[in-house]
DNA sequence: TGCATTATTTACCGGTCGTTCAGTTAGTAT
DNA sequence: ATACTAACTGAACGACCGGTAAATAATGCA
């Protein structure tokens, strides 16, 4: 907890940019026009800088993507090393690590989006890749473990209810706005009753 | 039905490769690489073309997209346009449109595939995010029926619910192949099932 | 055979891309 | 003042992009 939180800015040589804000004006503009179509010159551009002068921050464009992208994974798998993940029965860690990742989608919107577009045409990406499908195991052992246990019907492969689970989840980043009128934790409570209960009236 | 699916083939002139061809040979890539990040020319090697000949089958990059597009947003129309969608209740008129739904993201998968990634950044592309929206707002009409039927749960905005759904139902592109094991008439009964009785055991 | 029609190729254009490099500017520390 | 250091700039690079023009090749038909 002493070295991993430690931000404590230099202060030598020329005041400029943070790599964060670097970061960040990147993601924006990655979202807004996609990977590919985004250049270094239009990142540049919304910092009030040169195009060399990202290379300061950031060595290559897929630098800033991976560093993103570890943004969105490192909550995510975080959510499976918390306690919650860990008690209690195999329905109820489920539920807290469906609520755990809304969450994340919720909390780090921007670098979840650019995970969910990865299509893993270069190393970076392929590697996020991996990652992805790692978490993505894990709950499908954790549904599966429910439905040994009856709390999860049967009838549908683990495999197939955790994609489908996922489908509806992700899909919060295509309206999800935190300005919206709706807050995180009532969007994680409609998100939990339509996936366990589902679309019909009880 | 004269004149639809009236494609003759000239049978005049030098033969080649026909524009159906073409444009699955560019929507694979399109998938692969992404839109931006395939070249006119990858697509020509694909073909064992020069990418000069491409552009006699089709004008220009975007227009491909559009074609593409427009084979996967008139499925979806044509579902709403079938008599099953108004026909008996809401939520029977519900269930059928979601179920074509299913049946055109799998027997257009390609097609669906590259509507669901597109974000607006050109004309072509806004065109079709509205004809999408379009789309959707018939099936939040239609849940919203359901709603005030009593046979659709009423404590979530019929909006988000049809976003879930859509969710779900959208996220079948990005892992159902099918080469696989699961036929799509399987596959259409489970995701129904997800969507109206949710996950838990009943 | 020759003509119309369609398909394709070679060569090229202007522009944009990610990246690099040598040098400059604006601060802090002594 | 002077030294030091991080932040930044302008210009250029090679590669590749979408798209075009003009010539050529292969077919059916008269």
């Amino acid at each position: 907890m002493s070295e991993l939180n430690a931000v404590p800015a230099p202060k030598k040589g020329r005041p400029g940019v943070d790599r964060q804000y670097v970061l960040d004006t990147a993601v924006t503009a990655f979202i807004e026009f996609g990977y590919d179509a985004t250049s270094m010159g239009m990142i540049a551009e919304r910092l009030g800088l040169s195009k060399a002068a990202v290379y300061h921050h950031y060595p290559a464009k897929a630098e800033m993507l991976g560093a993103a992208l570890d943004e969105a994974l490192g909550g995510l798998e975080g959510v499976l090393l918390e306690a919650g993940a860990h008690t209690g029965s195999a329905e109820e860690r489920l539920s807290y690590v469906l609520r755990g990742a809304v969450h994340i989608l919720t909390s780090r919107l921007p670098y979840v989006t650019l995970l969910l577009r990865v299509r893993g045409n270069t190393d970076v990406e392929r590697e996020a890749l991996r990652r992805r499908r790692e978490f993505d195991r894990s709950v499908t052992a954790l549904v599966a473990a429910a439905r040994d246990e009856g709390s999860v019907r049967s009838d549908i492969d683990p495999r197939v209810v955790t994609r489908l689970l996922f489908g509806m989840i992700n899909s919060i980043v295509e309206w999800y706005r935190p300005d919206g009128p709706e807050s995180a934790d009532q969007l994680a409570n409609e998100v939990l009753a339509m996936a366990l209960e589902g679309l019909s009236a009880t």
